[in-house]
DNA sequence: AAATTATGTAAGTTGACACTTACGTAAGGA
DNA sequence: TCCTTACGTAAGTGTCAACTTACATAATTT
């Protein structure tokens, strides 16, 4: 899970994942509007490939990109977890002080 | 809203965020544990407080971190409307094209 | 078959980052 | 006042990540 979100925390490639989560584009279409070259775009479909944010498809000399639904789904899941847990202790924390200082007063 | 994201990208910034979220803790005490060094669990917690994901309060030597609520509600909304905003197209286009297959049968 | 198009990959550079050890500093206690 | 405790910060290091240009490759077009 940790590649994914070291997926995400780069600001180009949630840019990326927002582009083909609309539609499915090329490599190519991908890399117009952005200021960094091509390659780089290349470099950076690889690794949402990798954490499996994206999937492709092979139509002649070019590569469709799309997001990859399920794995967002769980990557979204995963954060929503890492807060619930969390904040449910922050509330229980929160409930607990406020009853120690009801009973001071 | 950057810096937030990648202050939670480092894992072990998450696992200090995770031990303040559920108790107000001393420098040393969160730094017991890891791995790494004290100085080290200092400069991530100078990175979360940049970020503004923890809060500080000095008392005498100590200095107690907790977890700044408002501003992880803050992350997880913006991460939650990323994933809202781009889900809802996701399904607006399965729609879509599930009407394209059945105008086609 | 040769040229073109669309793309990935290799190699190298730069900068950021996660660490280390060594040092500075402020508050409390002996 | 001196020592100790609990820290942060400085300086240096190795690694990794994001980029560049140059090149390799595979499918289409001419």
């Amino acid at each position: 899970m940790d590649e994914e979100l070291r997926a995400i925390a780069d600001p180009t490639r949630r840019r990326i994942l927002k582009l083909v989560w609309e539609d499915e584009l090329t490599a190519g279409e991908i890399a117009v509007g952005f200021d960094v070259t091509r390659p780089a775009i290349s470099q950076h479909l690889k690794v949402l490939l990798d954490a499996r944010l994206v999937a492709v498809r092979g139509d002649g000399t070019r590569r469709f990109y799309r997001a990859n639904s399920e794995s967002l789904t769980a990557l979204r899941a995963f954060i929503g977890e890492f807060w619930d847990e969390s904040l449910a202790r922050l509330k229980l924390e929160a409930e607990r002080e406020q009853k120690e200082l009801d009973s001071h007063e």
